[in-house]
RNA sequence: GUGGGCGUAGCUCAGCUGGUAGAGCGCCGCGUUGUGGUCGCGGAUGUCGCGGGUUCAAGUCCCGUCGUUCACCCCA
């Protein structure tokens, strides 16, 4: 078989870049976990039918096929899910009968897009998901809980650039325009679609759009001047009133009702911010999903602002509905591929070694290699992650064979004539003798660490 | 899916109007035969992405294809 070329859209990294991945995988299941999500996996494949529900026919799903399928197996068919949202609600009906709600759930998963690949976008890709999903009622307060679980989760992942999470509210958006006479849903969608352009469109050309849409112009400028507003704590009702007028509130329930949930969303997350997470009103935020019905969430991480959202979710008042009950949730999806890719090879994020290994156990000649292997043993009984030296070269290679996959120790076992045990850290030239059974390296040198290349 | 840029050594790249493929870094060996890194000396890098075409001659020009990247679409 000759040399294969790589396929275009199924990113893979090598092994000191799929340890940084690993290590965000780690750390977000971990702490989802620590504020009570259990983890679920759904199965890859789901019926079409499932995955088109929404109407969705512009979705590019792959379709999954018998090599020998007959024509007799007349079949809808199935298709490779391409989030993890509408596989979760599809769960959610399946399994009702035997989950709590309000239920809680975490899910890491692989999906698959058929779409042209780009920087941070791909065709086979991990997104990491968490939702809380209700039965027939989901209070306001599990929007909070999830945006915190998620910036809890981002901000521990120390290795990653700032980010901010940009929070809006669809009923905020939807009541203002309908305090300023626009109700006719078709217009809605398509003012709330031109207003989302904001962020790539000079305001001038989203004006025009605006009023090619339909909308007067004074009316335009007062949707592009809520749009505007961003701030980073509540003072955006302030500005709210400010734009439509003291009495908004009052001509438009709606609004109220996503004025009190989008500042409680924000005062709730306050203690979480820093100078590397940062939460923002931000009211030009629609989401070109149609249907999230409150919160809706998207994120930049610094730097990387050509990524688009890394980080995006929102509530849905009607994730799952069987026609008795309806299961409302809100969520988030963080696209761990988006990130990871373009940091690992942008940027030359990498562990600090290629392998997990803390010490290199050397070897004196082949015949002494049982004694290598029980210096190993002892090692790995007391949770050291070690490995023994592939060849018995002189020392000075084997060292090297270490230096060169970053393993921080190399250990020299006794030799026959009654020797000590000695450990060198190769970064320092430090040796000393050691007893395999009760010497530790310090905590820090026990895993691979994440660094940028250039501080390696 | 539509349109543009780019594909040369493991990596970053040079290679003029077509004329026998190069540098730096890295890698391997020796100096130093059981203690690496520095230094010195020596060595190997390769279907020029792949396929076809034009030509006496193609890394160089043309077409296709794959990869990559940017914009659109859409979104993590």
């Amino acid at each position: 078989m000759s040399k294969p070329t790589p396929l275009s859209g199924f990113p893979e990294l090598l092994p000191e870049q799929r340890a940084v991945e690993q290590q965000v995988l780690d750390t977000l299941r971990e702490v989802f976990e620590l504020h009570g999500f259990g983890g679920i996996e759904t199965r890859a494949v789901e019926p079409l039918d499932v995955l088109l529900r929404k109407g969705d026919t512009a979705k590019e799903v792959y379709l999954l096929r018998r090599l020998h399928e007959t024509a007799e197996e007349g079949h809808a068919g199935f298709g490779l899910h391409f989030d993890l949202t509408v596989p979760f609600a599809r769960y959610v009906l399946e399994h009702a009968g035997h989950l709590d709600f309000p239920f809680r759930r975490h899910q890491i998963q692989k999906v698959w897009r058929g779409e042209r690949p780009q920087d941070g976008r791909f065709r086979e890709f991990t997104q990491a998901d968490i939702d809380v999903v209700g039965r027939d009622v989901l209070p306001a307060h599990h929007d909070v809980e999830v945006t915190r679980v998620m910036v809890d989760a981002l901000r521990r992942l120390d290795f990653l650039p700032g980010f901010t999470l940009q929070v809006n509210n669809r009923k905020l958006v939807v009541g203002a325009y309908a305090a300023l006479g626009i109700t006719e849903p078709a217009l809605v969608d398509e003012v709330m679609r031109q207003v989302d352009k904001l962020d790539k469109l000079p305001a001038d050309a989203v004006r025009d759009a605006l009023v090619g849409a339909g909308l007067d112009g004074p009316t335009a400028d007062t949707v592009l001047a809520l749009a505007a507003i961003a701030t980073p704590d509540t003072s955006f009702t302030a500005e709210v009133a400010r734009v439509l007028g003291d009495d908004a509130r009052e001509r438009s329930p709606l609004l109220a009702e996503g004025l009190d949930e989008l500042a409680a969303l924000l005062a709730g997350v306050a203690d979480l911010v820093d100078d590397r997470t940062r939460v923002v009103a931000d009211l030009s935020i629609a989401r070109g999903l149609d249907y999230y019905t409150g919160t809706v969430f998207e994120t930049r991480l610094d730097g990387f602002e050509s990524l688009g959202s890394i980080c995006s979710g929102g509530r849905y008042d009607a994730l799952a509905t069987d026609g008795r009950t309806t299961y409302p949730g809100v969520g988030i999806s963080f696209g761990v591929s988006r990130v990871v890719v373009p940091l690992v090879t942008r940027t030359g994020l990498r562990t600090d070694r290629s392998v997990p290994s803390a010490v290199l156990v050397a070897l004196t000649d082949e015949a002494s290699r049982p004694a290598s292997d029980a210096v190993a043993a002892a090692l790995r009984a007391r949770g050291v992650p070690c490995e023994v030296v592939a060849s018995a070269q002189r020392f000075g290679k084997q060292i090297r064979y270490a230096e060169r996959r970053g393993i921080p120790y190399v250990w020299f076992p006794a030799d026959a004539e009654g020797g000590t045990h000695q450990v060198k850290d190769i970064r320092s030239g430090d040796q000393q003798d050691a007893d395999p059974a009760t010497w530790t390296p310090p905590t820090e040198d026990l895993r691979p660490r994440v660094q940028a290349k250039e501080q390696q």
